[in-house]
DNA sequence: TGTACATCAGTGAACGCGCGTTCACTGATGTAC
DNA sequence: TGTACATCAGTGAACGCGCGTTCACTGATGTAC
């Protein structure tokens, strides 16, 4: 089987499978993801329900592919503004890899909230999921181990060692990362991504009313602050 | 009329209303916000699902008063912990109302989602949410005014002065707030309180497997180091 | 190149379920005299 | 204290809508000889 579609039929198939895909992200943007509908889906494509089931097993496994296809786009946003910067320039880097983060979730505010937001009720993820929902976060972590590369200090800026407790809370990332990081630094950079997602995720949901001025760039300046204190955070600043 | 109930009828009436608001948490929790059903709460009530409506005037009703409840009763847990903290000790008073809003939210984890997860499609809340939604950060403005009154510098540990467009970003909340907390306190605080936020969130909606640890404290542990650095990063560690 | 067969897309009806909300009604509780 | 009336809780049927999924079927596209 070729990768690129051949037969009229295939490509038909590919076709209508990312309608149907497209038509799911529409419809999360209205109805959340709670509200996916299968029905709705084949209504708006101008097919009967029934017909959907011939690109799409279930409503779980559509959402499925909805969830892995909003890691992915997030991810690849990420890789983009992480690979425009050189890699000297980490805060650069740093920087860059915090704006896609908060972009992508702003033009796609539905997709953001189905990965990030309250998990879908009798929704368990299967396991495909893993690992495209690493992929931006891979980018923090080697930014990361190109500070420890480097020798750069990140326990200062995050004040102080870890507790014996703190350390082994972290065993199972500090297992799959290079020697070279510390867990102070990974104490530091889990911050930081609790913190760019926390931000991103009070702005989408509406939480700085009253807060953050509704001007134009009074939210984008409200960032740019944020992201300068985490680089410092992490000893990158 | 009294605040408290006195004749049967008005007696029953709060009982069976705070039955309904009781078997709407324990909806959410199973199904979230958006399967919220009256007849399924009817049900298990055992009464005429037309019945439900002599104490709700609708489904969108019954969701603003969850939401609302769930705002005051995150606000009673603060507000618990901070008062059971001495004024002078301003760690341990911020230490106290950062593990009241965890414990809190693990302890209800529905209720959490309800007003930081993702919003309820086709619902908006209206103004009587804002203030219950407010408590809880304000004990974290409080503390960051206390600060300001013992002349504590928060702008050398969130590093850095602010922009200008970074300044009249915060206006709306500057506007707000006793004239001593510099604009860089703001920062630090709201960048806090978006880490505290993006920390539980994450951890309970599952984004911690293979990053913390499954035994049991390793997520205490997390969350103790994680405080001490936000205090610091606030200057009051 | 033509034919026979297999594969696949799409249909429409059906099953069995759920929901919010309204409405006319019964019967119990509260109140005013 | 007793009676007449008003208020309110709760019922059950109904309206009109939605959903996921299955199934037997038709007709078009692809494939092997």
């Amino acid at each position: 089987m070729p990768s690129v579609p051949r037969t009229a039929r295939e490509r038909a198939r590919a076709e209508i499978t990312s309608e149907i895909l497209d038509a799911g992200r529409r419809h999360l943007a209205t109805d959340g993801a709670a509200g996916l509908s299968l029905r709705a889906i084949a209504r708006e494509l101008g097919m009967a329900s029934s017909a959907v089931y011939r690109y799409v097993a279930s409503r779980d496994e559509l959402l499925t592919r909805l969830i892995i296809d909003a890691y992915d786009s997030l991810g690849a946003a990420g890789e983009a503004g992480y690979a425009a910067v050189g890699r000297d320039d980490l805060p650069g880097r740093f920087t860059a890899v915090c704006r896609a983060v908060r972009d992508w979730a702003l033009a796609n505010p539905n997709e953001y909230a189905l990965i990030y937001g309250s998990p879908v009720p009798g929704y368990v993820a299967p396991a495909d999921t893993i690992g495209p929902a690493s992929r931006v976060s891979n980018l923090l972590v080697q930014i990361l181990a190109d500070a420890a590369a480097r020798g750069i200090e990140v326990a200062a800026a995050t004040r102080g060692e870890l507790s014996q407790a703190g350390r082994a809370a972290l065993e199972p990332v500090l297992g799959v990362l290079p020697p070279g990081v510390t867990g102070e630094a990974i104490q530091g950079g889990l911050m930081v991504w609790a913190g760019l997602l926390g931000t991103v995720s009070l702005e989408l949901f509406g939480q700085f009313h009253n807060v953050i001025g509704e001007n134009p760039g009074d939210r984008d300046a409200f960032f740019a602050e944020c992201v300068t204190r985490w680089a410092a955070q992490v000893g990158i600043g």
